[in-house]
DNA sequence: GCCAACGTTGGC
DNA sequence: GCCAACGTTGGC
């Protein structure tokens, strides 16, 4: 079991989008970005993933699990690039904002914190704990 | 809206 | 294979 976190701007792809979806899940296409492909390459089937909404909000929403493996991304033609699909578990009681996890020093290696502009990216197991903590689950 | 960080592209 | 130019992302 692995943990993942997938990075979007509400405007084009929200939360609420995605749980509007339901058990069917929707695939998280769009990625151009090799080392996030690769990461979701990686990806098993009931992997679980925090959902970040970025921009305008900054904050970790809601679970979601993985429900498909990596496949063509059916929104280019462009065999590089694969995507998994995903499906809304539960929301956070409350966000987790980007501000929260700066100011805790046990997520100060957090890859969003380190590398912000990386769409799509592993979290460890500790952190995925603490950040389900502050989300009050 | 700006700008820094970073990834990709293309010329050499 | 290197590197400058360019485009995109995301925080502020």
């Amino acid at each position: 079991m692995a943990y993942w976190l997938f990075k979007s701007e509400p405007s084009t792809w929200s939360w609420d989008q995605q749980v509007a979806k339901g058990q069917a899940g929707e695939e998280w296409d769009g990625v151009r970005n090799y080392q996030a492909r690769n990461f979701m390459r990686k990806m098993a089937v009931g992997d679980l993933g925090f959902f970040y909404h970025s921009q305008t909000e900054k904050a970790v929403v809601g679970i979601v699990e993985v429900c498909a493996e990596a496949h063509p991304d059916s929104t280019t033609d462009d065999d590089r690039w694969e995507c998994v699909d995903i499906k809304a578990v539960e929301p956070l009681q409350q966000p987790v904002t980007l501000d929260m996890v700066k100011a805790d020093p046990r997520l100060a290696d957090m890859v969003l914190v380190k590398n912000s502009r990386l769409s799509v990216q592993p979290v460890t197991e500790n952190e995925w704990k603490i950040v389900r903590e502050l989300g009050g689950l």
